[in-house]
DNA sequence: CCATTAATAAACACACTGTTGATTTTTATA
DNA sequence: TATAAAAATCAACAGTGTGTTTATTAATGG
């Protein structure tokens, strides 16, 4: 069992990152002062400091939490085929965590994002879905490296711009969408 | 005929441009700052603010020369149907333009780079290349939508690793593989 | 209730910023 | 090559954010 934090702490963190986000949606983060920040919510700078270094130390703590929360559900339900249910079902889970932190999400993957944390994201989702692909190709032509990286931060791309739509699909719109595509795409693959 | 720039002012902007390119290999644009950058190039900090504001101003300023310059060039030999030869010449051209400029597009580009510098290229391509795709699809589904994003930040994440690839092949290949990629995508749209 | 821990407040040296005014160096060109 | 114009340098300035410290106050869990 995860032990409890104090609640200080958790409404501390909770104010700043819910702060962060709010101050990431009208600038960019390298604009983004910890001054700035903390008269947000209204919290003592050094308040700050006991809990991070400097605000990209902040951005990746709470990128960490993700990527760790993510992973979590990755190891629950492991994925073996990329063709089978098991992984369609998977790709709808991502969607959804994906869409129940979209204010955070979109504020890191958005025009104010960090390029960091998109490159952290293709490469999550690179040693869990794509390597698996992969495998199915054990060729390494360059058409496949790169149709590979195409597919890879496409669909990244084609996330982020979900992310910050009005109006959204829904997470199984998403997955059945990714599905098609890279059946088309792989399908192209082999019979080329 | 382009008025001639004092030769001073093209070697110091010459020198601080390189400089930028240097550093953000390094680090972090935000990471960055006046200083450093004068030290790295050995230019008094008061000649800086001569040319730029502040470091962003200055790769703003940057991102806009590379635009003007492919815009201008888009403007020469305009685009009139993606599967023309004229296209196809098009986008080597394309290619062959980032390869001449590696290095800074490979910062913009980068882990280091610039979020919003990406989006403007996307911007770009979708002005000219794509939305004279997107003609022949009018069709207006979200299914269409997405996966014109897809295809759209998949190839700047594809050009984007060519980019920093160590040996990288041709612009005619990559010109080849993405017209590849997008004749395959375009047919599958069509027969779904 | 009380010991522990978090948050606050004030103060500090430090680094980078952006600007100014005076001076030196380089340039274009007449 | 001489000269006026323009660019680069240099030193100094106040202003702002940083990161740390120390003492004090407030909240928490048990």
């Amino acid at each position: 069992m995860a032990e409890k934090i104090d609640r200080r702490i958790r409404k501390t963190r909770a104010q700043l990152r819910a702060g962060l986000a709010r101050l990431m949606q009208k600038k960019n983060i390298r604009e983004i002062t910890v001054t700035e920040l903390v008269d947000e919510v209204d919290i003592n700078r050094s308040t700050f400091y006991l809990h991070y270094e400097d605000i990209y130390q902040m951005l990746e703590s709470i990128e960490q939490e993700i990527m760790d929360e993510i992973k979590g559900s990755i190891e629950k339900n492991p994925i073996e085929s990329f063709a089978s249910s098991k992984a369609q079902a998977f790709i709808v889970h991502i969607f959804s965590y994906l869409e129940e932190n979209r204010e955070i999400c979109n504020a890191l993957l958005g025009p104010h994002g960090d390029m960091a944390f998109v490159e952290r994201t293709e490469k999550l989702i690179s040693e869990t879905v794509f390597d698996s692909l992969a495998a199915q190709f054990p060729r390494n032509t360059p058409d496949l490296i790169y149709t590979y990286t195409f597919c890879l931060t496409g669909l990244v791309g084609m996330t982020t711009a979900w992310l910050s739509a009005d109006h959204p699909e829904s997470p199984q719109y998403m997955a059945d969408l990714t599905h098609r595509l890279f059946a088309n795409i792989t399908q192209d693959i082999i019979s080329s």
